[in-house]
DNA sequence: CGCTAGTCCTGTCTGC
DNA sequence: TGCAGACAGGACTAGC
């Protein structure tokens, strides 16, 4: 469910809390712990000394070998609560009791996210595509994962050992602002199309951080409440609306699984 | 190695 | 109203 500017709303939100301490966690199912690189009680009494996002992932660091790490998978919400209140949904499986009278609270319904205990975040991350906002994301980057590959280029968009932080909403919404097809194979982008991907998916990005995320159905902020960049959506969930560039009606196929939105005169 | 299909879960919506 | 089936912002894996 979250992709980059969602988990970017959330962890910004959040920076209020650098410097609280950690008075305990609550674990409330033990599966939804992925790796115990260290015990769960190590984290009491630590300081937060700072919270960061890495892809889709949320990371607090609570000293140079102790990293408690969250993924929202589809359905997660991470959200503040005064410690005095009580989460009233279902499906809560962790909450983070700090000393600043505040609590956080990781929801998960469908349990695709999780929590990881994480010594060394370097080796952790080591296999992660490149930040898409960062300068390092360049236009030959992208040329260079994409080029001489026959899957479709939103696929590899999607695949978070390449770029890491989009997910099937921004995939489709950065093609359609560079105007390509998502079924392309990558490999036959020109080198024009790739540098118009390439800006696209970095303007894509900043307006959904801008609008603090895309709320479809599940995705609340730090303070659990909606994004507004589902108001500016021009494909994504639009299957038979008018497109918004030509009037025609917007095409929903699957690729690699995922539904994909898409207009047949736009995009080619 | 590149690529696709299947799998993990629960909740919600659609159509009969 | 009940019920079956499809579908959902993700990401691993097994197998071709």
């Amino acid at each position: 469910m979250p992709e980059l500017p969602e988990v970017e709303t959330i962890v910004r939100a959040l920076q209020s809390n650098v410097g609280a301490g950690i008075k305990h966690i609550e674990i409330k199912r033990e599966d939804i712990l992925r790796l115990q690189e260290f015990s769960v009680l190590e984290l009491q009494g630590q300081n937060i000394k700072n919270i960061r996002r890495r892809g889709k992932f949320l990371i607090f660091e609570l000293g140079r070998d102790l990293n408690l790490i969250f993924h929202l998978g589809m359905s997660g919400r991470f959200y503040m609560l005064a410690s005095a209140e009580e989460p009233a949904e279902k499906h809560v499986h962790v909450i983070v009791h700090l000393n600043n009278g505040i609590n956080l609270v990781y929801q998960d319904p469908r349990r695709f996210g999780g929590v990881w205990l994480v010594k060394e975040r370097e080796r952790f991350f080591r296999n992660m595509g490149r930040e898409p906002l960062s300068p390092d994301f360049s236009a030959t980057y992208l040329e260079d994962i994409l080029k001489y590959r026959k899957a479709p280029v939103k696929n590899l968009l999607l695949n978070q050992n390449l770029i890491s932080g989009i997910g099937n909403i921004y995939a489709d919404e950065s093609l359609f602002a560079a105007g390509i097809r998502p079924d392309r194979p990558a490999g036959s982008l020109s080198r024009q199309d790739i540098k118009k991907l390439h800006r696209s998916i970095r303007k894509v990005l900043r307006q959904g951080i801008e609008l603090r995320g895309t709320t479809f159905r599940d995705y609340r902020d730090a303070f659990n409440e909606s994004g507004g960049f589902q108001d500016y959506l021009k494909v994504y969930g639009r299957h038979n609306q008018p497109c918004p560039q030509c009037g025609q009606p917007i095409e929903r196929i699957r690729i690699g699984g995922r539904s994909t939105h898409f207009c047949t005169n736009c995009q080619r």
